[in-house]
DNA sequence: TTGACTGAATCAAACGATTGATTAATATTG
DNA sequence: CAATATTAATCAATCGTTTGATTCAGTCAA
């Protein structure tokens, strides 16, 4: 294994961060130690207490730190529209769809385009199935813009639901996205294709053709084509 | 805390199982000491060696046990139909509501029956994301029958798609479900509400409705209600 | 000189593992 | 049957290692 160094030309604390996010990423929080997560950024483990106060503020920080590694694809989408708004229902088809594509973006971000990226979503994949008592906070923070607009999105798809019928069907539409991400490494030990998925495209509308059906629009079926 | 000790009656051997498996849950592999396990087992540290070998065999024994532990619900139903059989797609779309009701029921068998059996499940969720390099083989074994099982379904209802197309099906299916299992309490945190979802068979219905009209069926579709 | 920063050395605590002694139950023998 | 040998199970004590944290002499730019 090839000492795996990072941008040295970047300050000692960002260092420590990246490399937090690896060694977390790939350990957990008890099975990483600063020792190593030092060593990655090619810095002193006394760094860690000296920047972030020990090792549980480093860890906090560097879910902080995920918020500005990269531009959230679902962000840059427009806001959903109103309940009164003219063509409200078709604008909505189409943001669910913009939506869903822009998820599977912004978890798949997967280790081509940046090592310390795809550590950062597998991190936060990690703590939404056990969050770490100090990453709560952010942890809500950072997922509530997702919720918000899925739901914001059903409330003119689904007038006629209650709240918590709502947020049921925002959990399946999420769920099978994130659980996919999640269990990736599982899935293909389980489906012995070590490669799995081939194609990103098509898994992407099937996410989308599975959840606009699933959601019960006579627009979306039959067939799954859009 | 009130120091939560386990049934006496069962040998020593059994009872550091369930301690396992109850603060492996809780801690995660690295998190988890054995003095700690020993302690809830009113056990000595050294058995844990002595029994299992050491810390990892404990783990892997601990993982194996929950096979044993409690007889799934997906076990007991009547074997899906051969593509062949008369009525084999009506046999198939009553056989999918049938295992999911299962699914649900042998993933929320929540704390209210045995908090060693929620811990199982709790390990199992925790293991699907992060297999832990020990527990890789019982993991596949365990998952492998759900697996299968909506596959050979999904052979009958949708007999056009090709294997990849049926597997992100499959995984759709089990990933909301599995999702709503393991991030449980991140959703309560989120939602604000502490006591979602307040009503369970509601929620069975709901995971029927969207994974049946989600793979398209045009007998499920619409409305929701079956 | 001062203040920010570095890193080798070190700390107490907790870790998994091992030891040797002890008990209790079973098997073997006289 | 009684005495002895054997084995499995358990224990307190301790091993060497690793952990996160701390110390402190030293570097370097301002």
């Amino acid at each position: 294994m090839a000492p795996p160094s990072l941008d040295l030309t970047q300050d000692t604390r960002h260092r420590l961060l990246e490399a937090a996010l690896l060694v977390f990423a790939e350990k957990g929080y008890d099975g990483a130690g600063i020792r190593e997560i030092a060593q990655r950024a090619q810095a002193n483990s006394a760094l860690v207490t000296y920047h972030f106060g020990g090792k549980e503020g480093l860890y906090r920080e560097a879910l902080r730190s995920i918020h500005d590694r990269k531009v959230s694809a679902v962000a840059g989408l427009p806001p959903p529209p109103e309940p009164g708004d003219p063509g409200a229902r078709e604008t909505a088809i189409q943001g669910m769809k913009d939506y869903i594509r822009a998820f599977v973006t912004d978890l798949m971000s997967c280790p081509a385009e940046s090592e310390v990226d795809a550590a950062a979503m597998a991190l936060i994949g990690r703590e939404i199935q056990m969050p770490h008592p100090v990453s709560a906070p952010v942890l809500v923070e950072f997922a509530r813009p997702y919720m918000e607009r899925v739901l914001a999105l059903l409330r003119i798809l689904c007038p006629g639901e209650d709240d918590e019928a709502r947020l049921r069907a925002t959990l399946s539409i999420q769920g099978q996205i994130l659980h996919f991400r999640n269990s990736l490494g599982f899935i293909r030990l389980l489906s012995g294709d070590p490669e799995f998925p081939k194609d990103l495209e098509a898994l992407i509308q099937h996410f989308i053709a599975f959840s606009l059906r699933g959601l019960g629009l006579p627009e979306a079926f039959p067939p799954p084509r859009s």
